[in-house]
DNA sequence: TATCTATTCAATATAAATATTGAATAGGTG
DNA sequence: CACCTATTCAATATTTATATTGAATAGATA
């Protein structure tokens, strides 16, 4: 083996890598799985794919070795093999956010169209955690809750938050977080939450951020 | 823009930026560009593709805008546009590097049939130059060298090392790196002081890399 | 202004990725 | 064992990416 095959064999794969992440759909089911474990059913509803075609794109994940598979009954879920996958869309994420116009106006737009609020960063959080009381409210699914939350944070999914306001503490700040800074749920939580009275915000980063960064989390599995 | 807009546009170009990366040869290129300028000439040259190819892979990376350019009299320079670029570049290698067995064999094997050392972190560089001599040597093109090194290293390029080997100290420990885990010139710089009865090892990473943990580095342009 | 040189563009053929559809399979469940 | 269900496979049409070749261009130099 040569100088210039063995390059080549070596780009060849961190190519073939990049190409299994560079598909919209498959960054999509990335920062699903960055949640936990997740059915292919369950795949294919939140990203609006057919089953088969979301079967297929986990194909091409799996191949990369950036999933991997866990049957449970009928069912069988996905999950990110390695932190270092998350890692790397975690990057490629910042590099979009920072380079590329179309994401920035896009998230701002969006945002500003339905409810502009002020966002709170990690740091700022942890500020408020050790300077006063703020109630830290986890708005996804609860099987993602359950797989791995925020230290102390409360679980009241988006779908239920309406219904399930008396949870909360009318006093106390409260910090909305969901799966990322793509996801909207908190967004629309802290819609919903200031409507009613509440003081609220959302936090920019998601869950996997906050757990990356090796900051207290809690998981309850049964 | 509805939930689904909102998301088909921000993962359509997160996916986008990733496609571009997404080619053996713009993942050469892009390792090219972090240690400094290149001109098109020397791109096509150390990466074995003909300049109207090296232009149209640089096109794309262009257009993804993860690449600037610069002209100085008849050549036209191009540069990583931003650190983001490198760090995302990184975080695939170390991804691949961990997930992708064949990069593994394939860097362990052709390190071993030519010339099997001993590698030095970076870590353990800073400890060594903390508590005793050590000479610091770059063997990658002076061109580089002049953009950026590592502080007090000293440059000698590949090709010349055979014939200025004088200008190094026999009894204190040598240090040799390159560009970066895939890169040769640090292993044949090793090879042939070993063999002229010089202590030396390599880095195993590169410049870039020591750049982007903001250790000292110094720039000699002219 | 004419010429030269490095780079880009344009055209084309080939190869690879994607979405869609319906059939096949593997593994639980009754 | 037969059936049911979630998932994967296979085939196809369409779109996109890539390499190659030769011509065009932009800007420096004389």
């Amino acid at each position: 083996m040569n100088k210039r095959q063995f390059k080549d064999t070596v780009y060849g794969e961190l190519a073939r890598i990049t190409k299994s992440m560079a598909n919209p759909h498959r960054m999509e089911i990335i920062e699903l799985l960055a949640q936990g474990e997740v059915s292919v059913e369950q795949i294919a509803d939140q990203t609006n794919l057919t089953i088969a075609n979301a079967s297929q794109h986990l194909q091409v994940l799996k191949q990369a070795q950036l999933v991997e598979v866990n049957r449970q009954g009928n069912f069988i879920f996905y999950r990110l093999s390695n932190d270092n996958v998350f890692k790397a869309w975690k990057a490629l994420r910042d590099l979009g956010v920072e380079r590329i116009s179309t994401i920035e106006f896009v998230v701002k737009e969006f945002r500003k169209s339905m409810f502009d609020f002020e966002a709170v960063t990690i740091e700022e959080l942890i500020e408020k955690t050790e300077s006063g009381k703020v109630t830290i409210l986890d708005v996804r699914p609860e099987s993602e809750y359950r797989q791995g939350h925020i230290a102390s944070a409360v679980s009241i999914p988006i779908e239920e938050l309406a219904r399930r306001l008396r949870e909360l503490p009318k006093r106390t700040e409260i910090i909305a977080y969901c799966r990322g800074p793509f996801c909207v749920y908190a967004d629309e939580a802290v819609a919903l939450l200031a409507q009613a009275g509440f003081k609220a915000k959302r936090l920019t980063e998601g869950f996997p951020d906050w757990k990356l960064q090796e900051l207290p989390i809690e998981v309850s599995m049964n």
